[in-house]
DNA sequence: TGACCTTGTTACAATTCGTTATATTTTAGA
DNA sequence: TCTAAAATATAACGAATTGTAACAAGGTCA
């Protein structure tokens, strides 16, 4: 069996040696990166158990990284940054992020979160493209739905974040302010009907029936929930 | 309902109820402790998705409890301590800890955080989704009473709850005030017909004979007694 | 530019559930 | 046992929540 492999994105090299070096010492395999393009070039061919990523990068904005791994690749994402504004660290586990650190920090706790993230056992590095549940098969790099027959029904970017937020959490009641945060919306009353409106067509595009919905259920006062058996592919 | 449930463990009231009001604005349920022994007692009969820990509790060390949580019940822990010290941190989360939160917090991100939990989905005990009684099927998650005959009645939220708290203490006589903190009610006079209301409803789903109900029985004075063998899965 | 698509907004319909009003049951006390 | 008051049950109503059709604003692409 072999370690755990931790990646550090990060533009100071000095920071990227000092969780090395301390990350190996645990008994981690790891590899560093200075540059978002280069880390998701290595992501091409290897798949990190654990990731941990600076926000402030020279090419890109460290939460588009973050999200882009939450959402797509499943890896447990740790973000590590000097911002230490309350909004800030929200804003990062919202995106998907599973933990968030401070600088300056003490090695140690960075190899304790990391061990942490390790034993939650999330399933390790899946992918999160497709997923398919009660016939349907949603394929999101495709934005498309393929029922059992093999029929294909387009969805829209918007429709896809409501998808996803659902098959994230199967049978779990999601609130409405969950939702709202997660689609990034203001808390602004008519925001409100604009997620109906977002079901209501996901539902159309699911053919659920009104009167009797089998996958998506409001649970008045309170939010829905997604019944469905999910496994992403 | 089945929103995932959140404990809360924390010896200084203001913090519970801080920690319960943003719980629940964001849609999950809670249950507040003052005391070690009165949590795990609570363990019996319930399985958190999240425990919210403090260490310094007046019976027993909250790293004991952390310890055992996180060993026995394989539930999310996260440590809220006012303790800063990086050493502190490090055993914590080495005990088994998943997350480590310091006092004063915001509320926000301490919802964050327990999100953050969830959607790394352990293997989480998904039990008390389903209870059997009687010939009944209560599913929890779909919000669906099923007969013996497989004829499916849907319930609503508040009638779920109610159900819910029966479920939890069969022959055991439930005070309305002891309901009515239950449900969130405000200690409004008009709250009482509210629960007549939601038992009523409910008795009409479980087909109850109004002369002489069978399940869900009136104690006049006193309260409600829930008679049936309820089994959870 | 113009046809088409996406998505939020508006307006109104439908549903839920607490409230009110009224009926029924239970208990205390004569 | 009988009666009145208190407690509980339920029918009916309405405010709040949610659903969705229709429209409008903006974007995209040939």
């Amino acid at each position: 069996m072999t370690a755990p492999l931790v990646t550090i994105l990060d533009d100071e090299p000095a920071i990227r040696t000092m969780l090395a070096d301390a990350l190996e010492d645990a008994g981690f395999r790891t590899l560093s990166f200075g540059r978002a393009r280069e880390f998701e070039a290595a992501l091409q061919t290897h798949t990190p158990d654990v990731c941990l990523v600076d926000l402030s990068l020279p090419d890109t904005d460290g939460l588009t990284v973050v999200h882009r791994l939450a959402l797509e690749q499943g890896a447990s994402v740790i973000i590590i940054s000097g911002r230490a504004q309350v909004q800030d660290r929200v804003t990062g586990l919202e995106l998907g992020a599973d933990d968030y650190i401070i600088k300056p920090f003490d090695p140690a706790e960075v190899v304790a979160r990391v061990r942490a993230r390790l034993r939650s056992n999330k399933p390790v590095t899946q992918s999160r493209r497709t997923a398919k549940f009660n016939g349907w098969t949603a394929q999101f790099d495709a934005y498309t739905l393929i029922d059992d027959a093999g029929e294909t029904t387009p969805f829209s970017h918007a429709e896809g974040e409501v998808l996803r937020l659902f098959l994230d959490s199967p049978k779990r009641l999601i609130s409405r302010t969950q939702m709202q945060e997660s689609l990034g919306g203001v808390a602004n009353e008519s925001f409100d009907r604009a997620m109906d409106v977002r079901i209501s067509r996901l539902r159309t595009k699911l053919r659920e029936d009104p009167k009797n919905p089998q996958l998506i259920k409001t649970i008045y006062g309170a939010g829905y929930i997604f019944l469905g058996e999910v496994s992403w592919s």
